[in-house]
DNA sequence: TCCGGCATGTATACGGCGTACACAGGGAGC
DNA sequence: GCTCCCTGTGTACGCCGTATACATGCCGGA
């Protein structure tokens, strides 16, 4: 119901029409056109626009948990974790509107924290997770709750790169990246004297 | 031209319907009815409807300068700035629509970092920023850049509450506020050992 | 007093949206 | 052959933003 070479057509033109122009732009007859279709035929494989743009979601992000992890500083952990922020980047910063659509739309079947994170059912946090829990290993981090931890950190960089997408943060794109990564070593090194 | 009753009247309307139901549900034809008018007299106060909605986000904005800081847990300076925090949550938390609006809608108009945060244009923010230069002339925090300090901590409560109200974090609203509390302590002593 | 102009509001209509509903073609099993 | 189901089409409804044309009432000048 979810694998026919129709259903995956459709899937993929929603997927370009999201990448390319946001989710609002995906309708049911742009998706129809680019499929070569009418609307109507849509249904058959969809039961309505959530649907689609759910299975859309899902397909995304078992992408980019394959894609995952692939940039690196070094082999240092301090490497590790930075190439770590540098992948978020890239894809936060190179396919926006999806990123936006993954990571800020309200999805009631998402994944939720701490449950589900604590499974290891989300790729892209769990590999900081497991970072953390490196760092702790190695004493670079103090003992701590590693998902409490994880968060604290992803969500700094996710509140800075919905600033940026927002474009409240007047910086180009080198600039961002450079204070995502003070921003990150702030929370690493603390403020407080 | 923004300060007949009828705009008033306008606006109310919409805020109201934007506060309940969210932004996707401002249609012109609601905010008419709602206003006791039909829909094409609101092209006589307002261009359009995105016209409308920055009416509604600057007027909002402005009562949130004013009401900005009344909460504060105690008169030393980590009271304050978790009085600030106080004040966030209970702003976002207590009408999420709203602050999804005024907070992560793309708007070009929108002030930006770090020039306009510098002049002190953007209320909420500068309070913030003030709270850092007096932690760091009091000693408590160790010298650095004020903005991006300020900065740092609030990208992070930002990215908690965009996670919270994406529902995907499943917690009550008084563990999510501790929750960002505990986050926040953790930028501030830092996580390294 | 009338009269034009202007500000304000209305009525209608157009193209776009999601999708309900009725129907068509074509292959599979009897 | 016939039937059934799977897939796709065509049409239509009620929403949306808003362009356009028209109505109404007030106001200053003759």
């Amino acid at each position: 119901m979810t694998e026919g070479q129709t259903a995956g057509r459709i899937a993929a033109a929603a997927r370009a029409i999201l990448v390319e122009r946001g989710a609002d732009a995906v309708s049911m007859r742009r998706v129809a056109e680019a499929a070569g279709i009418t609307p109507m035929a849509i249904y058959r494989h969809y039961p309505n626009r959530d649907a689609l743009l759910r299975a859309v979601a899902e397909t995304s992000l078992r992408d980019l948990a394959q894609h995952w992890g692939g940039r690196s500083r070094g082999d240092d952990w301090d490497g590790r974790m930075f190439g770590l922020l540098d992948d978020f980047l890239d894809f936060a910063l190179g396919t926006p509107h999806l990123y936006t659509f993954l990571m800020t739309e309200e999805r009631d079947q998402a994944r939720r924290f701490p449950e589900d994170y604590r499974s290891g059912d989300a790729p892209p946090f769990s590999q900081i997770v497991r970072g953390i829990e490196e760092g702790m290993r190695l004493g670079i981090l103090r003992p701590d709750d590693p998902l409490e931890v994880a968060l604290a950190l992803t969500a700094q960089t996710q509140g800075l790169v919905q600033l940026y997408l927002g474009r409240r943060i007047g910086m180009s794109e080198e600039d961002f990246r450079s204070l995502c990564e003070r921003s990150a070593r702030r929370t690493l090194n603390g403020l407080t004297s």
